[in-house]
DNA sequence: GTAGGGTTAG
């Protein structure tokens, strides 16, 4: 007797060290011929045993022949399909476990909620939390932790949270699930705060938490926050490993200072994938879509295949710029190489949209096998830049058909496609909507959105009332809306009080001050166009160099504003001279009030026909074959002069010509455009 | 408990 105590012993531990089938298998071996392979406890050893080597069938078995089964051996059980990665098996043997009679314990109840994790099987998970309140295991540190991780997972962080506080103790992990969680879930702030409870109750955090904090400070993009994240991580001398490192670059891009997050890239000692899309996503989501796509090229000659993430972002750099044969290159390649998930269609949707193929936009969106909200509102988007608000609004209503729930980007979308398709009436009539049967609260940009669909549909005196009666605070978006509607429909009055009001709000963009000085130009306030160039100098602020692309054969083409450097520079002005000619005989006067400095009328003439749109026009001109229809990207927007005299380009060239500008697209046929005013 | 990706404005 003494000697099987001992013999037990010994073959439980070596059990323990067992590393694979063979060793376990003969110690099972031993255990068969000594006639005490039937021991409880011995038995659920060599279950876990053979659970640890993934060995579930053999597992099953050992559990299916023994005569008694304890609460050791069906956990051991429940370990081996954990581990075998088959959580629907884990929760079918939690419910016949507790049919038996059987009261799970705290791993009990761990793996199986767990398995629900796995499954994001919310229901399942919180009939198991239940039953384990119910056996006292409410407060339990490892099955609290699992279920808050179920909750996180499943997005549902009010449960999690109520959960966490319920906890008799709190650990590093469960802390830094939650403030994952919340950091997941949108709920920066309410991260950062956590952070600070935690700390009150004397715990430090770790690596884990640091990379969570560094999210939330990418989230909510508060510079001063993320240096003095990044300053602590310092300090306290946390491990700085890729991770880490992916995660600040990220967060230093996310907060526009891509310079940093370049610099951090540069002096990693060890780059992966991840880091590298990092990358190139700060490069592309900060309008340096030429850096983004040559870093693309430079990760793939340090041997880093670029994955779908990393196309995402390239496939945004194309779509600043318009090049739509990489777009498509990309397309081709996700397809041959990766399937096409949900993330790189609305992408892929985008792109084609903002590259000015609707049809290839609205082709792939049919094809899509299942849509969320974000690839509906991408399509509602796209139809709204390119200024089909009727279309834009029967896609609003098949989504209501499919039962996906709009959100409040849904709105803004749609708002902007009625008011940039003149649907003033539908635009309000889909404004209470969002309030009454949507129960969306409207934010600033859905009242700026009204505003704007007002203004630009000449009803500048009622837009100004609503400014006037919005109970929250509109800042300057509301008054830049109300300006351009009085540029566009002469209203001076007003505008000169929109204006006043948008100097008073200090815009801290070049193009805003531009917006002012135009409208003064337009009511030819000539001391105003002076002043507002004082102030925007006073106030540091540079014009922003305008550019223009065109893709011709596959190639990008970028002409700067009065771009001499061009090698075909002479004769692209030669065929601008020339096409003014002709439209000027068709009536075609040059606006020069928008020209803004103070030289003569020649002058003026001379430096619009040099702007860059114009370049690029001429030069695709120059460089296609008659009839085809030219596309061109430009990083600001068209003005006033340029938006009239593509008009007359469109009849003497005798070309569809499509400018898509820093905002919409301007389709431009047969000395027409598709929208009526230019900004 | 562990980094990177898609939609929204003037």
């Amino acid at each position: 007797m003494l000697l099987q105590k001992w013999v037990l012993k010994d073959l439980k531990s070596s059990l323990l060290n067992c590393k694979n089938t063979l060793s376990i298998s003969k110690i099972h071996a031993v255990l068969i011929t000594s006639g005490i392979s039937n021991n409880g406890a011995l038995a659920a050893q060599l279950i876990a045993s053979y659970a640890r080597t993934g060995d579930v069938n053999i597992a099953q078995k050992l559990f299916d022949d023994l005569p008694k089964r304890g609460i050791d051996s069906w956990n051991a059980l429940l370990i081996a399909y954990s581990r075998g990665n088959s959580p629907p098996e884990v929760i079918n043997l939690y419910r016949k476990m507790s049919l038996a009679g059987i009261r799970p314990d705290s791993s009990s109840f761990t793996v199986a909620i767990k398995a629900c994790t796995s499954l994001l099987d919310l229901k399942s998970g919180r009939e198991i939390w239940k039953h384990a309140v119910e056996c006292g295991y409410g407060s339990d540190i490892f099955v609290g932790s699992s279920v808050l991780n179920l909750f996180v997972k499943c997005g549902e962080m009010d449960e999690a949270m109520s959960v966490f506080d319920g906890m008799s103790r709190r650990d590093v992990v469960s802390w830094s699930t939650v403030i994952a969680g919340l950091v997941r879930s949108g709920r920066a702030g309410e991260a950062m705060d956590e952070y600070r409870r935690m700390q009150r109750e004397g715990l430090e955090g770790d690596g884990v938490v640091m990379l969570a904090l560094i999210q939330a400070c990418a989230d909510v993009e508060d510079l001063k926050m993320a240096c003095s994240v990044h300053g602590c991580i310092v300090r306290r001398g946390f491990p700085v490993d890729v991770m880490v490192q992916t995660s600040l670059l990220d967060m230093y891009a996310k907060n526009g200072k891509v310079e940093i997050a370049s610099c951090i890239f540069r002096t990693m000692s060890c780059r992966n994938v991840v880091s590298w899309s990092a990358l190139i996503s700060g490069y592309a989501r900060n309008g340096h879509a030429g850096v983004a796509l040559e870093l693309l090229v430079e990760m793939q000659s340090c041997g880093f295949e670029p994955d779908s993430v990393s196309l995402v972002s390239a496939l945004l750099a194309c779509s600043h710029v318009g090049f739509s044969r990489l777009g498509r290159e990309i397309h081709g390649f996700v397809v041959r190489r990766y399937e096409l998930d949900r993330v790189v269609g609305t992408a892929l949707i985008d792109m084609y949209a903002k590259c000015g193929s609707l049809s290839h936009a609205q082709a792939l969106f049919e094809r899509m096998s299942s849509r969320d909200v974000v690839l509906w509102n991408t399509i509602i988007a796209s139809y709204g830049i390119h200024g089909q608000g009727k279309k834009a609004l029967l896609i609003f209503h098949r989504m209501i058909k499919a039962r996906a729930r709009p959100d409040h980007v849904t709105f803004a979308s749609l708002l902007s496609a009625m008011s940039h398709s003149g649907l003033v009436e539908e635009g309000q009539y889909w404004f209470d909507a969002m309030i009454k049967d949507y129960k969306i609260q409207p934010m600033e940009k859905h009242y700026v959105s009204l505003i704007d669909l007002l203004a630009r549909g000449g009803r500048v005196e009622e837009a100004r009332r609503l400014i006037e009666d919005v109970e929250c605070e509109l800042g300057i978006a509301a008054w830049v809306a109300l300006l351009s509607g009085c540029i566009n429909h002469k209203k001076f009055l007003i505008g000169e009080m929109a204006a006043k009001k948008v100097l008073e709000l200090k815009p801290d963009c070049p193009g805003i001050y531009t917006l002012v000085s135009n409208f003064f130009a337009a009511a030819r306030k000539w001391d105003e166009v002076a002043m507002v160039r004082r102030v925007m100098k006073t106030a540091g602020m540079k014009k922003v160099p305008g550019y223009s692309v065109a893709e011709v054969d596959g190639r990008l083409h970028a002409f700067l504003v009065e771009d001499k450097s061009h090698p075909l520079y002479e004769e692209i002005l030669k065929i601008l001279e020339d096409m003014e000619h002709r439209m000027r005989a068709l009536g075609y006067v040059s606006k020069t009030e928008f020209v803004l400095q103070n030289v003569k009328e020649e002058v003026k003439v001379r430096m619009l026909r040099n702007h860059s749109e114009r370049l690029a026009i001429a030069f695709g001109i120059l460089k296609t074959r008659p009839g085809t229809r030219l596309l061109i990207t430009k990083n600001l927007r068209v003005c006033g002069d340029c938006h009239e005299a593509i008009k007359f380009m469109s009849i003497v060239a005798e070309r569809e010509i499509v400018v898509r500008d820093a905002k919409r697209f301007h389709h431009f046929k047969n000395g027409s455009c598709s929208c009526s005013d230019y900004w």
